[in-house]
DNA sequence: ACCTGAACACCGTTCAAGT
DNA sequence: ACCTGAACACCGTTCAAGT
């Protein structure tokens, strides 16, 4: 999955010298490789390795393993994005955003670890990573939103805690190499969040400690 | 948190030389010390160095990080095996299988990265880890399947799922230093799981892909 | 029987030296 | 301006040599 618009480094960055854009761009082809087939932890020798750079170039152009992992997630990150808009005019709304939150369990289990990773960066870092998260909580909200207006999911569901339900599931399935395990947390969570489901706490007869 | 019933290897092997006990003893106190500070994967050869003991030592008593996790882990797992079999007295019954799930939470949040380990085990190694996850898992179904035989909660209700989602929750808090979101996650799957909740699978106006 | 620690094969990260 | 790779500080794991 390395369609990048062209190449380009970022979308906004001063030009890089020929050969150095050449690196990245091998530096980041090479990381998609490696992450896919050793995970999100691949080693960085190997990367650079793959791409025929030295370490030092790979951590030149990418100081952290993150920066490497959010420019190699670009695409696939505005695509979620851009999927949340096209859902908003979905109806049901709370099934728009169902179908949405089940594409991101496709979408945090491309390799393993990811899941991980995405998770940190949707705690709030300050990092390029974060920052896509950022955008995908947003859209993710919109598509809440409409639910809760529409009177279909509770006024108390969080859009931040469903996209970390949403990697904590994929992680579960990952532990478990149970790919349908992800779906079917997701789907006791939602089943939780839905409006009819919503004022009884409990079977409320006694009280436990 | 090393209250052994004294010291002691297992509980049914033969016994080991008195030197070699004692080195077993003190690397016991060293990782669970170790696993406090740093996490479940903290460094085995800092371990031994708190033990004051060679790294071959650690390695001929614990073959593998997983048996040394298990043995530390050994007291607050049959803890809450016995915790459950008390709650299995309490009404409703749904009710005792979420304050048993509650405990679970704090017990995989003990150091950090425990969730993943008891992940891995509860997916169903043949470790000792994993023993004493079966054990847990059984305990656990005897309070789920009360609470189904209540009619409180659904019937494709599952003991496994439910355990992977409470390492899930306490995976998610962990990565979001929130210790209060495990609680939040654990609540909206068990809201998904009340049978009052059960026969509405979605406000089923229109379908959508 | 048990212990030790050197040895091996890997990491991530930095930085002086090159072009 | 950019690249390289040696250097450093860490790992996990094994195994020959000791007692």
């Amino acid at each position: 999955m390395q369609s990048r618009s062209t190449s380009q480094n970022g979308q906004g960055e001063r030009p890089l010298r020929a050969d150095a854009q050449r690196n990245y761009d091998l530096l980041v082809a090479a990381a998609d490789a490696g992450f896919t087939e050793h995970g999100a932890e691949a080693s960085l020798e190997d990367i650079a390795r793959r791409a025929g750079v030295g370490i030092g170039t790979l951590y030149r152009h990418f100081p952290t393993r993150e920066a490497l992992l959010a420019k190699v997630l670009d695409d696939s990150i505005a695509a979620m994005v851009a999927r949340a808009t096209e859902l908003e005019s979905v109806t049901p709304a709370s099934a728009a955003l169902t179908t949405w939150l089940e594409s991101m369990i496709g979408h945090a289990t491309t390799y393993s670890g990811l899941s991980k990773a995405l998770a940190a960066a949707l705690a709030g870092t300050c990092t390029e990573l974060g920052n896509s998260c950022q955008a995908m909580t947003t859209a993710g909200a919109r598509l809440l939103a409409r639910a809760q207006a529409a009177g279909e999911l509770r006024d108390d569901a969080d859009i931040k805690d469903l996209l970390m339900a949403v990697q904590a599931a994929a992680w579960a399935s990952e532990q478990l190499a149970d790919p349908d395990a992800a779906q079917r947390m997701l789907t006791m969570v939602l089943d939780g969040l839905r409006v009819d489901a919503a004022p009884r706490r409990a079977p409320a007869r006694r009280r436990i400690r």
